[in-house]
DNA sequence: TCTAATGATTTGAA
DNA sequence: TTCAAATCATTAGA
């Protein structure tokens, strides 16, 4: 069956009565009831589909011809014609797509969004970036002594990083909307001369959205991949290393010597020693540390003694030598003060040759 | 820029 | 859980 045929056969189906819902399809109602009208609404029909059919075969150029043109679009069967074909659109391929554009919304981007708005990048800003870095802090469980320069340092970032992105996300939005009028206005003038229901249009505006929305997602992505580095990195303790302070390292030190048969120190020691080296923060040196930072440390000075004793048997004897010195001090004090007291062995509490365990651990 | 020192983390054993 | 040992990552000095 040729084109015309079918398309004649279609409107053969058209309620020319002008009463919607019977026929499917409607039609200016009729100028009279008598049959020369239907015979010449039937001439027009056949009138018009002649004129596209011609225009069907010609090229472009010829198509756009400004009498042929005008001509179908100021016939009076147009509007009917139109519609019919728009709902013979409607009910092929279109209709097929229409279905599968009811998706659900993706859980890849609301993860993202849910991720963005935690973080406060996304959604109204309410400190949301001071509250993850201190939630981060803690996390972290590291000194507190810096912690405000951190949390400045993590906020600026993440402010910077949620400009960067909602002046991206209003480039998209105006983008999207530019192209969007454009190509409904583009749509409308077309819809002169094809048959474009507004349905159509709405449906092209989704397509259109769907896409401009695809790129949004790479934006929340790599935006979330940047608030990721900078959570790591603000979180990961080894990138904010500070060195003890001289004070720290000296109390730590002369623990660790005048206990060289047992540098083990028990957790009320550990507390002891993280209090003794947090004072030297007081006088305006160096940080904060903590007992598991005392932990650490007596962790990494006992391997690394017993790794090379020889390098170490110099500052072993400084802190031996130095200990001595503050015993005699204690002692001589004590004497002054009470001349009744005997002396107490002045290395008591000093430096004593370590002696390994058959395991290996420090005796 | 290289390297040693050093604080922190990870892994496996007790 | 604690510790030893290995390793990582940063700091500081030459």
């Amino acid at each position: 069956m040729d084109e015309q045929a079918r398309i004649m056969q279609t409107l053969g189906g058209v309620n020319l009565s002008g009463h919607p819902g019977q026929g499917g399809m409607t039609l200016p109602p009729p100028h009279g009831h008598d049959g020369t009208d239907v015979d010449g609404r039937k001439q027009d029909i056949g009138d018009i589909l002649h004129q596209i059919m011609t225009i069907t075969d010609q090229s472009l150029d010829e198509a756009q011809a400004k009498n042929r043109k005008h001509g179908l679009n100021c016939h009076r069967m147009k509007p009917a014609l139109f519609s019919v074909l728009c709902e013979i659109k409607e009910k092929t391929g279109l209709s097929i797509r229409g279905a599968q554009e009811e998706e659900p919304p993706d859980p890849q981007l609301m993860r993202l969004d849910n991720m963005l708005l935690a973080e406060g990048v996304a959604g109204p800003e309410k400190g949301g970036g001071a509250a993850a870095a201190a939630a981060a802090a803690a996390a972290s469980g590291g000194a507190a002594g810096d912690n405000s320069i951190e949390h400045s340092d993590y906020r600026a970032k993440l402010t910077q990083i949620r400009q960067i992105y909602h002046t991206e996300l209003e480039k998209y939005e105006q983008a999207c909307n530019e192209f969007t009028t454009h190509v409904m206005n583009l749509l409308r003038e077309q819809s002169r001369t094809r048959p474009i229901s507004p349905k159509e249009i709405e449906r092209m505006v989704n397509i259109i959205h769907r896409k401009f929305s695809s790129i949004q997602m790479q934006l929340k992505q790599s935006t979330c991949e940047a608030v990721m580095i900078l959570r790591s990195r603000f979180l990961d303790a080894r990138r904010k290393r500070r060195n003890f302070s001289k004070q720290a390292t000296e109390i730590l030190n002369e623990y660790f010597y005048s206990h060289l048969s047992n540098p083990y120190p028990s957790e009320e020691a550990k507390e002891e020693l993280a209090k003794k080296c947090s004072i030297t923060v007081s006088q305006g040196v160096g940080t904060t540390i903590t007992v598991s930072q005392v932990s650490n440390w007596f962790g990494n000075k006992r391997i690394r003694y017993k790794k090379n004793i020889g390098k170490f048997q110099e500052e072993a004897n400084l802190y031996a030598a130095k200990t001595a010195v503050n015993a005699a001090h204690a002692v001589a004090a004590a004497v002054q003060n009470s001349q009744t007291n005997s002396p107490t062995t002045p290395n008591s509490g000093g430096y004593s040759a370590p002696c390994y365990q058959s395991d290996g651990r420090i005796q």
